[in-house]
DNA sequence: GATCTATATACGGTTGACGATATATACAGC
DNA sequence: GCTGTATATATCGTCAACCGTATATAGATC
């Protein structure tokens, strides 16, 4: 499926999709059991979210041992990633942005992969 | 219903919609007939679309006479404005939005109110 | 190769968004 | 008040997205 604006909307216009790459904005890269611990919500969700945000090629996926880690993909056009920006400016004070925050970092045995930005 | 993050992104997320709001955001004010016509839609669906980003009131309507004018909200947050900024941005140069300013220019009798940004 | 963990996908049911169309409302002119 | 134009809403059928759950795959360890 292409990225258009549409698209691009549509996988924003979802709760755990938006959560997810708010996350993802704020932390380089995440794997999907910090994400699925951050968001709450059980893996098949996630998992199923993540493969539609990687089938739009809005983020990347790299595998390590079991984990799967993901990230935003760095060469997206630059109006998207401004949106991308304004939106994570804007709603990183909000719930549940920022309870997703707190979990991910009250997340005990994270993978050492995981860096922030 | 609120105007959430998810709830703006789905608004975002639909053809007509998107365009109706591109439009508004280069011109100041537009009526439903100068929609109906830019976008090529029939005029119900033109309507109702408007009617949920009046809902959301991520614009406000005015009548005038016969003819029902909307412009997008200017107190709406920051990060939305920022939004709808680089989206505008990012979608000048293509289709179907540059068809649809096209479309707007050559539409004849247009009311008079109507006035570029 | 058996087992355990992490992740992905498949299946079935439900619900909400959408388009097409018809109709209602609001206002102007006569 | 009748007619015409602009706009809004209502009805109905269809389809895609979503959730819950079960299961499959991938890799590590022993």
């Amino acid at each position: 499926m292409p990225l258009t604006p549409t698209t691009l909307f549509a996988a924003l216009a979802h709760d755990i999709r938006l959560r997810c790459l708010v996350l993802l904005l704020r932390h380089e890269e995440l794997c999907v059991c910090e994400l699925t611990h951050a968001t709450g919500a059980v893996q098949p969700h996630v998992s199923r979210h993540l493969a539609q945000l990687r089938e739009l090629e809005l983020v990347s996926d790299r595998r390590e041992g079991l984990w799967v880690y993901y990230r935003i993909r760095p060469a997206l056009p630059a109006w998207i990633q401004g949106v991308l920006r304004e939106t994570a400016a804007g709603v990183a004070d909000q719930a549940p942005f920022t309870d997703d925050e707190q979990a991910l970092s009250n997340m005990a045995n994270r993978p050492s992969a995981s860096r922030c930005a």
